[in-house]
DNA sequence: TTAAAGTTTGACACCGGTGTCTACAAGCAT
DNA sequence: ATGCTTGTAGACACCGGTGTCAAACTTTAA
């Protein structure tokens, strides 16, 4: 034994004080914090006590320090939609909130050409115990052989499955979409338009397959004038929207790749007189507050993004947490279509 | 000199080599990384080379430990707008990218009743420099004391000066409302009405006394069925707008406390059939995305809430920072009113 | 009964920095 | 030349944990 008490009183306990108050060694308490195998029940009871006793937290900073590895995980972002960040973070911090793990959130900039090695000067100084990725760059699969050549765990989150199951959480966009483009056929609309998400983009490409799926099923002919580019932003939906009601046969309904797009196309709509959902139906998807707030409101779908976060958390750093909500191997979870306030049946 | 090369050549190096390499003590080399005074220009200039030569970046866990502080700044917030949030991420990130600081991002629950207890367990455990607080959890009084015992920096950040100068970042809410009613007014309104932001807010009551200024300087007389109440949510602003234009003499014009209310607003006023602006003209606060998405686009308040990101991290940890760009007394940033579509001259 | 194997625990170095105190050199007044 | 102050840099302990390795004790096998 060769501990002493801390010598400041106030402070706050350290191992050294605990193992001193235990007579123990350092080391044993530290077998003890880590769940550590090899420990009599005696020895064990009685250093939990004291830590107990002491309202003793391990510092996370030693901690790093000697692991080599901070007690956090990383999210990495590239705001795809300030709601989703937030509703993911909320799932990530609900499924560590037991544990003493920390979340650090890493805003990055997908158009900066430095961007892989500002994401690895990040992961070199903070040495995270893993990276949440978000789409869209969760995509890139540069970003995860990066994380790979660097020993860093990592999930991604896309709207399918993006990796091996061990390394991603998806959504079933696809599906959904699918489900989506079914509710405007079975409301009587043959004529239906999409606007996709940018080019590359992998959830642009499900919706996009979402749709051709529904359509094809109901035997729908797509005209190529009916498939419009967007870049999920305000200005593309509202563009494709009045290209789209341009047209000499104009569509009755149309899905929007996401909400922003979709509110475009509402736009679009009222400029020229027409009313949503009387003249034109839309789907969006999201489900943003703008989805709510628009008028009339936007039926959408809704990612379940707080238990992916969850999920991604979990399939993360679950070794590190004592309870799971999901099993080890779900990786896809179910959107919901949210149906409000902008489909009728057609006019025609 | 009692210093030896580092054992594993492949791996990032160490205070250690810098200081074998550059033949002086580790101490120096903290020195010259802290840009400590009391350095002959040879050595720091020999040092700087070595630093530079092997691409030396001090290990943050190490200096957390040694220091007794993270070299990191915490965002506490409570989701008051996700787009907020993030933005104001953005210009804290903007102000701390060139040092080697780095930004926890901390969602709590104002609803939970051990908030206090778990900020403080997470200020111990985590030890930031110093903490950004967003409203509208800033405007607790008790939170700002809770770090000041603790003795964690802050910087509180709010509709007006929460604080003394050097712990705050303001916004000139009362201001732009007054700006923003007295162009209502001068558009031709005289029947104004108000939807206040929750009791107990500071952005409520500024937001009502710019309200208050500029009906006072019209000399007009505000009904007290003209000022109803909601809580920042859509219910409660198509609530009150529901109450509003249910008035025997409904005002013509509303300013509501935020968007998301204003949307409310809108949407009990295209129920009843009327059409904005034309026969209500509407404003907001916040430009969020809604704002812009609503149909007409929303007249609204924008926050500079990246600068105010920039500026409270400077004046949190401005002695870090080697460059600035506000000068130490600023405190207070203006907001800009967003003119879009939704007023118009009043029919009668 | 004793050697071999397994279990539990401690001493000690180490992670990579910073704080304190001291040694030494240079600059200045006496 | 002597003594004193000031500036510069090093030795060493320390921050609070974890890894390694060996000691002490227990159990099992011969």
């Amino acid at each position: 034994m060769t501990i002493t008490n801390s010598k400041r009183g106030s402070s706050k306990p350290t191992i050294n004080d605990v193992a001193a108050l235990a007579g123990v060694s350092k080391k044993t308490v530290s077998r003890v914090i880590n769940g550590s195998d090899s420990l009599s029940g005696a020895t064990l009871e009685r250093v939990q006590k004291v830590i107990v006793e002491l309202g003793y937290v391990p510092n996370p900073q030693a901690r790093a320090l000697a692991f080599g590895r901070n007690f956090a995980v990383a999210l990495l972002h590239d705001n795809p939609n300030a709601q989703t960040v937030l509703n993911f973070e909320r799932g990530v911090l609900d499924a560590i909130k037991d544990s003493d793990l920390a979340l650090m959130v890493r805003p990055v900039d997908r158009h900066s050409p430095s961007m892989l090695e500002d994401i690895a000067k990040f992961l070199q100084q903070q040495r995270p115990l893993g990276v949440l990725i978000l789409p869209p760059i969760s995509e890139r699969d540069d970003l995860a052989n990066l994380c790979r050549t660097m020993g860093v765990r990592y999930v991604r989150v896309g709207s399918t499955a993006l990796d091996d199951p061990a390394h991603c959480v998806a959504s079933d966009d696809g599906v959904v979409v699918a489900q989506a483009c079914r509710l405007l056929i079975s409301t009587g609309h043959r004529r239906i338009g999409l606007v996709r998400g940018p080019h590359g983009f992998r959830s642009a490409a499900e919706r996009e397959l979402g749709f051709d799926a529904a359509m094809d099923e109901a035997g729908l002919d797509v005209p190529d004038d009916y498939r419009t580019q967007g870049d999920y932003r305000f200005e593309s939906g509202r563009a494709a929207g009045r290209a789209l009601l341009a047209l000499d046969s104009p569509p009755t309904a149309i899905f929007a790749s996401n909400d922003e797009m979709a509110a475009g196309v509402v736009h679009a709509a009222l400029e020229r007189g027409l009313v949503v959902p009387r003249d034109l139906s839309v789907v969006g998807f999201d489900d943003s507050p703008t989805a709510h707030h628009l008028w009339p409101s936007l039926t959408t779908v809704r990612w379940p993004i707080k238990d992916m976060g969850v999920l991604a958390a979990e399939k993360l750093i679950g070794d590190f947490l004592d309870t799971r909500r999901f099993s080890q191997d779900v990786h896809e979870l179910p959107s919901a279509l949210i149906e409000r306030a902008s489909i009728a049946v057609p006019k025609t």
